[in-house]
DNA sequence: TGTCAACTTGACACGGTGTCAAGTTGATTC
DNA sequence: GAATCAACTTGACACCGTGTCAAGTTGACA
């Protein structure tokens, strides 16, 4: 890749880590990455481009889709559903300044809205094919349908649910992944 | 009340129910209220002052404070949750606009934030107040603390988790309402 | 007639994003 | 050694919404 690319992405992702994501302008990222604002717009379209190949960036750098690739080879769907909530919810933490940044330009912003959807749907994805798999053992709660399963543990691992718990509620990381894959549990699966 | 006055809070209350909460612009309530951007200053100090009053209005016009309380007069700790959840649920509806306008300013205004996080911390405390009622008739979930549970139903009820499930999931008022009662009595009681 | 409060019109500063134009610098190529 | 080219720099500026300031206008009431 190239050096000043990545070098500007490395700082945004410094920054976004940081500080309050949503402070976080253009000019401090080329600062914190040694150029100008300007030479920013050389590799970078806009915010919300950078933004997308930042998050890009830290998929990549933490091998996210493997680690989230991981869950499809659980036996059970029991098992799927498991590890599909710990890798998530381990992955959370990595992306979370990315995702504070992007919730903060939703609302001004309709490529940063559509950018993150597209992340989300990509999430949602997976919470669908782990309910299939449950639903395939014949695991899924009595009288629930798929598609409200999906959409239950969907808004489970929401980043703001995550938010909530961890830096309001003052949970530690461990204990939001026992709660979610409890949760998750609890309201999808016959007990 | 100042009718002037009375006119603006009406004007962004339509407005923000209206339109993308997080595009309706000042100068835009102003024009809704046939009157000046600048007469807008001669009422509320800024835009969080506004939102906060726009609020308030609402609270009052629904009789959401009686509403809220009626589920103190429960008998049983279940009764009361199952009181305040639909009681909320009923609620969410209404403020969603000011909330999502709300929601755009958090990164950006401080005042924003603390006035949001004021509203929150009052819902906290009527989670709190069901979870120590359900505690009291030993139904709460074993092993499972207060505080735990207080933030966990605190966290379901959040509006993010409205919006996501009703906008974009696309369940009805009524579908969010059983989940909600049904997802927290899931949670927090045994069994 | 005079006063006062509520409101209007119009101008402007501020901050962050994004654009435009005119350099500078260093490596490559003829 | 001169020309070229891409990457970068500096500096200016337009745009947008918020919030401020100043100078009118209007209508009620004394």
């Amino acid at each position: 890749m190239n050096p000043t690319r990545r070098k500007i992405l490395a700082a945004a992702w410094a920054l976004l880590e940081a500080e309050e994501p949503g402070k976080v302008r253009l000019g401090d990222i080329a600062k914190q990455a040694g150029i100008s604002r300007q030479a920013l717009y050389l590799h970078f379209a806009n915010r919300a481009e950078l933004l997308v190949e930042t998050a890009r960036f830290i998929d990549t750098e933490k091998n996210i889709d493997g680690r989230l690739e991981a869950s499809r080879k659980a036996s059970s769907g029991r098992e799927r559903l498991r590890a599909y909530c710990t890798a998530w919810a381990g992955y959370l933490p990595e992306i979370q300044g990315v995702g504070r940044a992007f919730m903060a330009m939703q609302h001004s912003d309709e490529d940063a809205r559509i950018a993150w959807a597209d992340r989300m749907a990509a999430l949602r994805h997976g919470c669908a094919a782990a309910v299939d798999a449950l639903a395939a053992d014949g695991d899924l709660r009595n009288g629930l349908s798929r598609k409200d399963a999906t959409d239950m543990i969907w808004t489970l691992m929401s980043l703001p649910n995550w938010l909530q718990l961890t830096q309001q509620c003052g949970w530690t990381q461990a204990g939001y992944e026992d709660w979610l894959v409890e949760s998750a549990e609890r309201l999808l699966l016959e007990r």
